[in-house]
DNA sequence: CGGCCTGTTGATCTGTTTCAATTTGGGTGG
DNA sequence: CCACCCAAATTGAAACAGATCAACAGGCCG
């Protein structure tokens, strides 16, 4: 029997994508497939990093904390993204599903025997780390440097972004709540909300439903963000 | 004749100290030694990524900009440490020198050619890639949801850290401006000028000179920082 | 000695937060 | 299927942290 991998429809975009058909026989034997509700945790910031995670569908989120409460979140990932580069020994990251999410686990110990056989897959690792460290970059720039207007402008247009495979018609689905949004843009839910009434206002954006947008003025919305076309 | 590498002090923490002596010195035969003064660029945000460098001596800093000239400092480099990770093709980031700085260059091109051969290599730049990738996350969540006091004391830390092998008595000493700083924190240097008065206010920090803090009330600072014990 | 860049301090202003009150919408049970 | 409930989203008013504008001090180099 083949590996199920072989029919996997995001093979391409993950890591997955670095192996030739017949080394997928032996990746997948390390894999198990496992899914989480909405809302149930994959794993908290500074537990062991037992398990590397590929997300094959939904929604997750990815945040710190400080000591008092206040939250980050430095990240969503979709179907396609890797979870777990950014380790030292333990999680950097607490990883909640905010979707239902399938996931493709890998226990880390055996997934490294697997780099040591296959440099391709290192190879591609080492791909992922560097673009990863680049878009860390642009939001750390964001967090930084930019207004809250700039800020929403530039998180629509990175979820559009990584979206854009299935987008149709410039209409953006947003699976995380507004506070979520504020939590990684370093806003409140409060002027999130204004922002996102203020880019209505001047038709930049149509908000369908709260979580339905679409993206009328992507030129004005570049602009804002400050990309460089 | 033996290769220079050997005699490297900081082989140990740098990328190189994943080769063994003997693997040195085919890996020292693509490394061209560079200086830059004070001021100098190494290259600019946007450039072709060509070469990645190891630098061996003085202090780098990392910035992007927006298109209006806001600026934003997304690290400082020192001996040690590793430049060129973060790149798609092309540089995320501007490198410049601030103070007098040596570095060790690698042609791109070989550099990857090196990788295939010497495996450890390119572990020893995955671990390396995971470090930065938390030290970014870290960096996000202090932009993001810290004050201005608790982002100046953060840095000090950070800084206090990466130079603990060299420091004596808590003397920590600041190569970059105070601009510098307030780019990395997302503040203004007025701010940040005030915050460094009012820690000292406080008997957190002595300011010898501007460029030389003595960090007294180090479990405070750790307190303000947020981080965990 | 003079000019300039860096850093510090003061006064004022403003974008965002905080606090508070509604409104909306999705999910559930009758 | 609809009414109810509760969380999420929106909107308004007030407060505040940090930015901006401005003045000045100190150190370094030509």
């Amino acid at each position: 029997m083949a590996s199920p991998c072989v029919a996997c429809n995001i093979r391409e975009t993950a890591v997955c994508g670095a192996l030739a058909p017949e080394e997928l026989e032996r990746f997948s034997s390390i894999v198990m497939a496992q899914t989480f509700e909405a809302g149930e945790t994959i794993f908290f910031e500074g537990d062991t990093a037992a398990n590397l995670y590929n997300v094959t569908g939904g929604c997750v989120r990815l945040s710190k904390l400080l000591p008092d409460g206040r939250r980050q979140v430095t990240g969503f990932l979709f179907a396609g993204d890797f979870l777990g580069l950014a380790y030292v020994d333990s999680y950097a990251f607490t990883a909640e599903a905010i979707t239902d999410v399938r996931v493709c686990l890998f226990p880390r110990g055996r997934f490294q025997a697997l780099l040591d056989d296959f440099p391709a897959l290192e190879k591609r690792l080492l791909g992922m780390a560097s673009n990863e460290l680049a878009a860390a970059q642009d939001q750390i720039l964001l967090l930084g440097r930019k207004s809250a207007k700039e800020k929403v402008a530039s998180f629509l247009l990175n979820l559009a972004k990584r979206q854009s495979a299935t987008m149709v018609d410039n209409l953006l689905h947003l699976p995380m709540t507004r506070s979520d949004i504020a939590d990684c843009v370093g806003l409140t839910t409060e002027t999130v909300s204004r922002t996102f009434t203020k880019l209505t206002e001047e038709r930049l954006i149509t908000l369908k439903t709260p979580h339905e947008v679409e993206l009328t003025g992507l030129g004005d919305l570049h602009d804002l963000a400050g990309d460089y076309h």
